[in-house]
DNA sequence: TTTCTAACATAGCCCTGGCTATTCTTCCAT
DNA sequence: ATGGAAGAATAGCCAGGGCTATGTTAGAAA
């Protein structure tokens, strides 16, 4: 065998280096392991501000799970300071809570509004919007909010 | 009590109704479950195209994760029929495999591009990819499509 | 005041995706 | 030809995030 019979030599060709691409993707696994926090508490916090209060089972209807499963959830949530919860009745969101929620809601909306600004539909944006919400970091969100103040400054 | 001593009484406020709500979450939840397979046929793609084989070792270093962690993955891989494994040989694509992989780099690579054409640096656009290229739609992938297009047709 | 129902709590199951520790195989160097 | 090391397989553990089935409680309606 010669010594080019791997395709792209010494050059390394198209892969980035291995340590870059571990990062990546680890970063994307610890957004992964924060999603459900931030979707909970965000919902939470809508839920209190529309309606007064934040029922599990409203939040199983709009999350689409079954109720043991919002139950468990919350008592996560609990024990890592986000809510206060008291047996049969509500759910109240801490401090850390509420500040977790308006982050989320904040940079959610951005992103909502930022798919909208660059021409896809309201209902497409809402859905891709709920999941990429979770991987912009604090850059690339500047850069959207910067787009969408510019989109509509030009309208 | 008044019949409006709810925030927002009877105009429901700023959520959206519950199921369009919950849709947005079930389809978030789905594409989670894809993620993983998507990333790792993408990789085996790379590795293959690149050095002429996919092994174990350079699958977990790239990932960052550890050797059994994706020697269990990729029985799940081959169960489910994309890669075919031969005992302490390297990992081959099915034409399924390929297909997958080769559909999951064209949206990678899209996705990427985009936020650079946004005006993000390459470091931060390749973390924020990794992530957000499962979470795009056909209808908003066309979108960040055509602005790149567009980007470098005016630069 | 009592009853009944909707909401909550709890138990117990499953799968996924991580990990460590250990045991094969292969294959290269000697 | 053989030994050792690198790579792959296997076993067994854990946490997270789903589920169903079932028991409890609070509070409204009667
Ligand atoms: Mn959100
Ligand atoms: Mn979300
Ligand atoms: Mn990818
Ligand atoms: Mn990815």
């Amino acid at each position: 065998m010669s010594p080019d019979d791997k395709p792209h030599s010494d050059s390394e060709s198209l892969l980035v280096d291995p340590s870059t691409h571990m990062e990546s993707f680890r970063r994307t696994r610890h957004n992964r392991r924060t999603e459900l926090v931030e979707d909970y508490v965000e919902l939470i916090a809508d839920l209190i501000e529309d309606g007064g209060e934040a029922r599990q089972v409203d939040i199983a209807l709009r999350l689409g799970v079954a109720q043991p499963t919002v139950a468990k959830m919350l008592k996560r949530l609990a024990a890592d300071g986000y809510i206060q919860q008291r047996r049969y009745r509500g759910i109240f969101l801490t401090d850390i809570g509420k500040q977790l929620a308006e982050q989320s809601r904040e940079r959610h909306h951005i992103v909502e509004s930022f798919l909208c600004a660059i021409g896809i539909s309201i209902e497409t944006a809402r859905i891709d919007a709920e999941g990429i919400e979770h991987h912009v970091s604090p850059e690339t969100l500047e850069a959207f909010k910067r787009f969408v103040t510019q989109t509509i400054a030009f309208s």
